[in-house]
DNA sequence: AATACAATTCGATATATATCGAAATAATTC
DNA sequence: GAATTATTTCGATATATATCGAATTGTATT
């Protein structure tokens, strides 16, 4: 999906081939026609019409031994269409999204899963974070030397992790700070 | 004009810029972030956001020493506007219309101004007939015999010369056949 | 002040591609 | 069928640029 996108960009990032696209927006054209309109070889345009012709932006009907090329109506369509931010944001699909937090915990993590350290950079501290509360199932509740000792795993400063557990919503309270549990964000 | 645009399809004519795009979409990344994601380095990721940029596609907002990127909503709503017919045959603006008539006329013409030959080639006729055509004032009427005398200004065949003329619609005559005058269009 | 860190800039390299001319192909005219 | 014409294909070249690592710049933390 993202490879014909990027494709069809690609198709019309060219100077070229945007002022053929425009001219056949007005009429139909023959190669040598264009050639002559744009100061270009009859073989350079017609590299050019064929790579708009593979993304279907124009296509070529045979008349006498002139190919006549005109714009397709129907992909200027689609790419209307396309410029949705949902659409847009399908473009991710083939994407490490998680790749940023997996590096963070490699930077900090010792083999054995303890952090080697916990880092002053919010954007490092959240991504730990996200990774710590896993530790933690979700719908229980759980004291707070239960929480101390789980946290004790990762890190021997258990009152700091559990303040920035809680700090960034990861992790909620009872309003007695008694009681603590797994928030129910993804 | 056509400028800005053919930089703003090169802008997105990259597989990793569009991956970037799509994820700014959702929510604002730093470059650290995306590099990540992205299996790419900084100075990598630094160097297309700021293409992105340029095209007003993204922006940054300084946030500790982190850069956060945010996309400009403003810009994909320019970009929908951009793919009316209307704006597409914009492009054609610095364009060389008659580049291809005054291809033919260099080749079919003496230097003196007569045709060395009449082309069988449709698209070289009709040419060649737009050129002739302006040798008849608008809005005169000219009888058989003055339109020969002016054809035969350039070629001798004047009766085929008018019979083009008129097949093309650039000349229109009387139903009796005595009368000749410019047809008019552009 | 000194150190640590994110971002950018710079230089180098490898790949992509716009353009041309020549050759090959396809269709038309004589 | 031979000659002409438009288009496409091919090979070569020059330019653009995606990516990286190293050096630099600008902030933040200690």
């Amino acid at each position: 999906m993202s490879e014909e996108l990027v494709g069809f960009f690609k198709a019309l990032a060219d100077a070229s081939r945007l002022k053929i696209v425009g001219l056949l927006a007005q009429q139909p054209y023959s190669v040598e026609q264009l050639a002559a309109i744009l100061h270009l070889r009859p073989s350079t345009v017609s590299h050019h019409l064929s790579r708009l012709a593979e993304v279907n932006l124009v296509s070529a009907r045979a008349e006498g031994y002139y190919n006549v090329y005109q714009l397709e109506e129907d992909a200027l369509q689609d790419i209307r269409l396309l410029f949705s931010e949902k659409d847009l944001a399908a473009v991710v699909q083939e994407v490490d999204l998680d790749g940023y937090d997996r590096k963070v915990l490699e930077d900090f993590s010792t083999p054995d899963g303890r952090l080697k350290a916990i880092p002053t950079q919010r954007k490092k501290l959240e991504a730990l974070l996200r990774y710590v509360i896993r530790a933690f199932e979700r719908d229980v509740q759980y004291s707070e030397k239960q929480v101390n000792q789980i946290l004790s795993r990762f890190h021997e400063d258990t009152a700091g992790l559990r303040r920035e557990l809680v700090g960034s919503g990861l992790m909620q309270r009872t309003s007695d700070g008694s009681m603590y549990w797994r928030n129910d964000v993804p």
